[in-house]
Formats: C-alpha cells, sequence, structure tokens
DNA sequence: CTCCGATTATACGGTTGCGTATATACAAGG
DNA sequence: CCTTGTATATACGCAACCGTATAATCGGAG
C-alpha cells in the first residue's frame, strides 16, 4: 500500500518564504495565494495541500518569523561574545540591518496594531529583545529607571528610524545615528557630579 | 437658467473624513469607496461627483492631513506660547496623543514605506515638525550635532512607541516616557565640566 | 404646483481573489 | 512497462470591489 513518501515538489518552507516576501513588500494583504503561486512558478493548485486555508500560511509565516528573530538571533550574539556596546550593535545590525529581516518586523509591526494575535507575538518578541537591551545597558548603568529609559530610547530609535522622513539639515541619518549611539551608549552619568 | 447652487447632499469633505478614518482603522488597502458609502450611509452613487475615482479621494485625504498636522498643529502651539519644554509637549500632544491624528499619522507612516508620492508628502511634514524640535531643544542645549541628536530622538520615541510592543518591568508605559522626557529634555550637559 | 438641474440609487460589466472539485503529470514500486 | 499515490494544473462558483450608465429623487425657481 504505502508506496512512497510524496516529497511535495514545492515544499511547505516555500510558500511561507515568498509569504515573508510578500508581506515585507506590502503588508498583510499582499500575501495573496495567487500571487506567490505565480511567484513560485506554479499554480496554487497545490498550496492546498501544505495549509488549509490563507490564514493557516499566515499564522505559519508568523511562527517561521518568531523563531528567526528570537532565539536565532538572541543565540548568535550570545555566542559571538564580545563586550556589551559591540553586543547591543550587532543585536541591532542582525534584525534591523539585516535586509531580510528588517522590512519583515516593520511590516509586523504595522500589522500587529490592527490584529491582537499578531500584537501578542509581537509582545513576546519584543519583550525579549528588551530583556536583552536592560541586561547589556545595565552593565554600565545603575539606575534601573534610567536603564529602561535608555532601552527604550534605543529600541524606540531603532524602529522609529525607518518610519521617520525628515532631513537632518546636511547631516547624513548615519551621523545622526552615531551621534545618538553615543548618548545612549557611552557616557554612564547616572547623576551629575560623577 | 441657472437654477440653485445645487449643495451635494453628502459633502467632499464627508467623504474625506470617513476616508481618513478607514485609513487609520485599517490603512490604505481599507479605503474603499463602497465601505465609505455604507458608513455614510449612503450608496457609492454620488461619490463620482466629488471624486474622479478612488485615487483623488486617497490624494485628497493626503492634502486634508497634510493641511491639519502642520499648519494647524504649528500655528497653534506658537500662538498658545509657552517655554520651550511646555511647548514641546504641547506639540507632541497635539499630534501624537490626539485621537484624531495619531492613527491616521501612523497609517500614512506605513503608506509611505511604499508609496514614493506619499513618502513625499510625509517628508514635508516631518520636516517641519524636526525644524520645531530642533528650534525648541536648541534654546537650551548649544551643540548643534547633539540639538539633531536628540531632535532625533524625541521624534522617534513619539512614533515608536506605538510600534513597541514591549512591557517595561513593572513599569508604567508612561513612568518610562517620563523617565525618557527628562533624559531629553532636561539637564543641558553639551560637555561634561560645565 | 410644476419644472429643472443636480444628487443619488440601482443595475451592469469587468477584474481580482478565495476555496473546491476534477483531471492530469510525475516518481517510485512491482 | 504498468500501477498507484501524491502533487499540481485547470476549471468552477462565489464574493468584494471599481467605475459607468441609466433611472429615480430631491430642493428651489418661477
Amino acid at each position: 500500500m504505502g508506496h512512497t513518501v510524496g516529497a511535495t515538489r514545492t515544499p511547505r518552507d516555500s510558500w511561507i518564504e515568498a509569504g515573508l516576501q510578500a508581506l515585507a513588500a506590502g503588508g498583510p494583504d499582499a500575501v495573496r495565494v495567487e500571487a506567490l503561486a505565480k511567484r513560485l512558478g506554479v499554480t496554487k493548485g497545490g498550496f492546498y495541500g501544505s495549509f488549509a486555508d490563507r490564514d493557516a500560511l499566515l499564522r505559519a509565516m508568523l511562527d517561521a518569523w518568531e523563531q528567526e528573530s528570537t532565539d536565532d538571533v538572541i543565540d548568535r550574539v550570545e555566542r559571538e561574545g564580545g563586550d556589551p556596546k559591540s553586543k547591543i550593535h550587532r543585536a541591532g545590525m542582525l534584525t534591523f540591518s539585516s535586509d531580510r529581516l528588517l522590512p519583515i518586523d516593520l511590516a509586523i509591526r504595522e500589522w500587529a496594531r490592527r490584529d491582537p494575535e499578531v500584537a501578542a507575538r509581537l509582545r513576546r518578541v519584543d519583550d525579549r529583545r528588551m530583556a536583552l537591551l536592560r541586561e547589556l545597558i545595565g552593565t554600565f548603568c545603575a539606575d534601573p529607571d534610567e536603564v529602561e529609559a535608555r532601552s527604550m530610547l534605543a529600541f524606540c530609535v531603532a524602529i522609529g528610524a525607518h518610519f521617520l522622513a525628515a532631513d537632518h539639515g546636511g547631516r547624513t541619518r548615519a551621523q545622526v545615528l552615531a551621534h545618538v549611539a553615543d548618548l545612549l551608549l557611552d557616557r554612564p552619568r547616572t547623576d551629575p557630579g560623577d
């Protein structure tokens, strides 16, 4: 009876990856089954063998993203070591400078404002990232309230810079961000008079 | 011959306002002519008397938003006076704490990432807001680079806080933001040793 | 009251997208 | 080579939405 394994011709992961690319490029509304099929060079015929419906794909996409942008990133940051400041930089680079993860992250942030289930997942991810930030900033800043404020600032800049359209009066965005990093990650100053 | 003015039964502004509400709630894709008509208690019949097509409505919505969130806000901030710090707070309140303008602003920010015309409008608006921030922060901070960095930080927090899902370890979001405001808007410290 | 012009309702054709049903093509077992 | 099970192509019904065409409706002028 059992003839073979029946290796899917276009595996489940292909749909997920194409879906994440579409999400990054055009938001949740751009994740359309037929468009993904076209992009993969097939028709939607095989889609419903791997997923019950479009919603199942969206959930699988969120699962993949959550995995990739928490465990994977944090593991790598911890494994490669370095001082706190360079760890923060590396964590930021891995998620917010990756051509792959950054657009997905931003799209999911927009999505989360309108879908509670997505918001819950984003909360889990952001909590882990903030915990990492707190831990690292706490190594050179004593006041817990100020640690929290600086972590919030660092996180908000990492995200907000991509939603901000303003110029900086001759300066490069990168130059301004370098100065911002100085303000947040140098000069421990917990209180005037040290 | 001229019989009357022909006052539109559901004026152009009604469509624009309904469109902005839909945009705030569901993004650009949620601005659908028939849905707005239903919301206004009419059918789409009269829509095409006020607008050439859906795109014309979208442009008119952006016009109205640009007007309302630059001139109107800035005029009011300047007219009501006060010290720089309270002006910044008032400007922030007017745009980023308004139940009306805030969701529209965030939706347009998402939209701008995918539509160059929207991005150009957002740039105009953000440039004016940043100019105001620079001017106000410049009143108590001497170094122009640091003024720029602090302005960037303030703006990024105002936006980013709404895209951030993390908790703050027992603290309220408002408490953290208060400490953030202290860091950014107090303690002029341009250099250690003043 | 009657007529007129502008506004809106209704009906239509075209497009896009989801999910299902049926038929075809492919890879491996016998 | 033929059988068999799975993956995919094709075709279908359904719904939402855009923009247009035509008919009904409303408010004021005469």
